[in-house]
RNA sequence: GGCGCGUUCGUCUAGAGGCCUAGGAUAACAGAUUUUCAUUCUGUAGAUCGCGGGUUCGAAUCCCGCACGCGCUACCA
């Protein structure tokens, strides 16, 4: 299929939040058909009627615009191959099924759960390998009708063709090959009418004209099926590549209730940035040939540098640290009217301020270097908004007493008082100035000013400080450091 | 149980027989700048390349075996 055009594809099922894992084979996709010129495609697999929710499809589809990962073909623009919602897509699957069934390479299967399960925990017992013992493969009309009476459903199961061992090159993982004998007939109708997985995907990947399947390792053993599936039907095999799983800090797989997964609920909206996120989530299973000395790169870069080659194929243990690294990179790089455009929500429901103001730009200047995550705004410029509450102790540098301390701020109160200028260098000169004069050291004059302002261990510079405050919240403050060492 | 995939610093990774006394990033630690935190800069520590055999003058790199992890083995996707 390589002589012809490049289409992609990610196929998230909404049966829960737009997953991290997803993200990360969306981005992928994504990537390769940018850097080589082709259409990337998002379709809903939805088929699971009791597990999937409009909700979960919006969710998903915010999350990869939020992302960056624009899709040319999807669910609300179906006009090329669509439908791309499987749901929609009963009769496709249904005609295909009929096929299968017409040329007798497909055969309807009236066993139930309860027996299917019975038979698997006997072979089980006799390590024997568990597979479908076709026993409803060549059903007699009488028996047929024993069960339809009976009012059974029947489901719709593929004829394995055990003939010869299917043999594919997946483009990450290398050359591939598969003894059918052990794969049992499967399910491609269930008895509900609705397509199984491995059946709606083949024919949606042809469909759509898909040219590369890359997707999760946990995939891969059901390659050799769709390739089975798309021989018995005539249909072209595209191309397949599996990524590796990503896994917890235990090597386990990622679960919903142990780790945070959502990319909406535990990324976007804690204050991660997209922008980290994406350099984050490439690096797990992608180096460049070319490597720099940083590992920055954004969306642009890598549409110019990715490649299959350079994907690797060991699982990536998903830790957040270097998350939150290029995350305190992405807004530290980040200009300001945007930085606080997006710190603004946070603030709002902190209830800090109650609008947009002027003042959150000067805000957000002086916490952008320490901020780690849009979120981490809230308690690193509470004090800016409102009265504040510390120990008295507090105020006492390492080294110094109170007696000094007190004196420090006394005598500061008094020249800021006469000081007009409230600029960084104008504050700078005068209060060095002072601890010369007092025989302080720059810290015994600073930190007290400092915590006066802020009530913080931590926080950005007193002249900042002190400059954003203005004179008089700046001398109040301090008035009332001075009252709590009295 | 069977089949498949994987295994290099804590973590993400580079590495395709000699360039490896194993490189980078991040995290950790230390120092410099500094009133604190953060930023920035510099440095330190950190992998006997899962284990055992082989091939070779020479192996993280090739071959075989084993161990461990993960995946699939569903009328879930």
């Amino acid at each position: 299929m390589s002589e012809e055009e490049i289409r992609t594809r990610i196929a998230p099922s909404p049966t829960g939040y737009f997953h991290i894992g997803t993200a990360r084979a969306a981005l992928f996709n994504w990537l390769y058909a940018k850097r080589f010129g082709g259409k990337f495609i998002l379709r809903m697999e939805d088929t699971d009627k009791a597990r999937s929710t409009e909700e979960y499809a919006i969710d998903i589809m915010e999350c990869m615009s939020w992302l960056g990962l624009d899709w040319d073909e999807g669910p609300e623009n179906p006009d090329l191959y669509g439908p791309y919602r499987q749901s929609e897509r009963a009769e496709i699957y249904q005609k295909y099924a009929k096929q299968l069934l017409d040329e007798r390479l497909a055969y309807k299967c009236y066993c139930t759960p309860d027996e299917l399960e019975a038979e698997k925990k006997l072979q089980m017992e006799r390590h024997e390998p568990p597979k479908y013992s076709g026993r409803c493969r060549n059903l007699s009309p009488e028996q047929i009708l024993a069960f339809e009476n009976e009012g059974r459903k029947p489901a719709l199961r593929f004829k394995i063709d055990e003939s010869s061992p299917i043999k594919f090159k997946d483009l990450i993982k290398g050359e591939m090959e598969f003894d059918p004998k052990l794969f049992g007939d499967f399910i491609v109708m269930k008895s509900d009418n609705l397509p199984a997985f491995m059946f709606a995907g083949i024919i949606d990947d042809s469909e759509m004209k898909i040219s590369l399947v890359m997707r999760g390792e946990d995939h891969l053993s059901n390659t050799p099926r769709q390739i089975l599936l798309a021989k018995a039907l005539d249909l072209p095999i595209p191309d397949y590549a599996h990524l590796s799983m990503i896994l917890n800090s235990d090597k386990t797989k990622m679960s919903k209730r142990k780790n945070p997964v959502s990319v909406s609920k535990d990324f976007r909206d804690k204050g991660y940035l997209p922008e980290a996120m994406i350099n984050f989530l490439v690096l797990l299973g992608w180096s460049p040939k070319e490597g720099k000395s940083d590992e920055i790169y954004s969306l642009d870069d890598l549409t110019k540098e990715f490649d299959l080659s350079e994907v690797g194929k060991s699982p990536a243990i998903f830790d957040t640290t270097k998350l939150d690294f290029f995350n305190g990179y992405y807004i530290r790089q980040m200009e300001l009217g945007e930085l606080a455009k997006r710190c603004l929500p946070y603030l709002l429901a902190a209830d800090l301020i109650k609008k947009e103001d002027e003042k959150i730009l000067k805000v957000v200047a002086l916490v952008q270097e320490r901020m780690k995550k849009l979120s981490e705004v809230v308690e690193l410029t509470d004090f800016m908004f409102k009265e504040i509450d510390y120990p008295a102790e507090l105020l006492i540098t390492k080294g110094t007493t109170k007696e000094i301390t007190l004196k420090a701020l006394e005598e500061s109160a008094k020249v800021l008082t006469d000081e007009t200028d409230y600029s960084r260098d104008s504050l700078d000169g005068l209060l060095r100035a002072l601890a010369t004069k007092l025989g302080f050291t720059a810290g015994q004059i600073l930190w007290p000013i400092r915590v006066a302002l802020s009530g913080k261990p931590a926080s950005p510079g007193t002249f900042e400080l002190l400059d954003f405050f203005g004179k008089d919240e700046s001398l109040s403050r301090i008035k009332k450091a001075i009252d709590m060492l009295k």
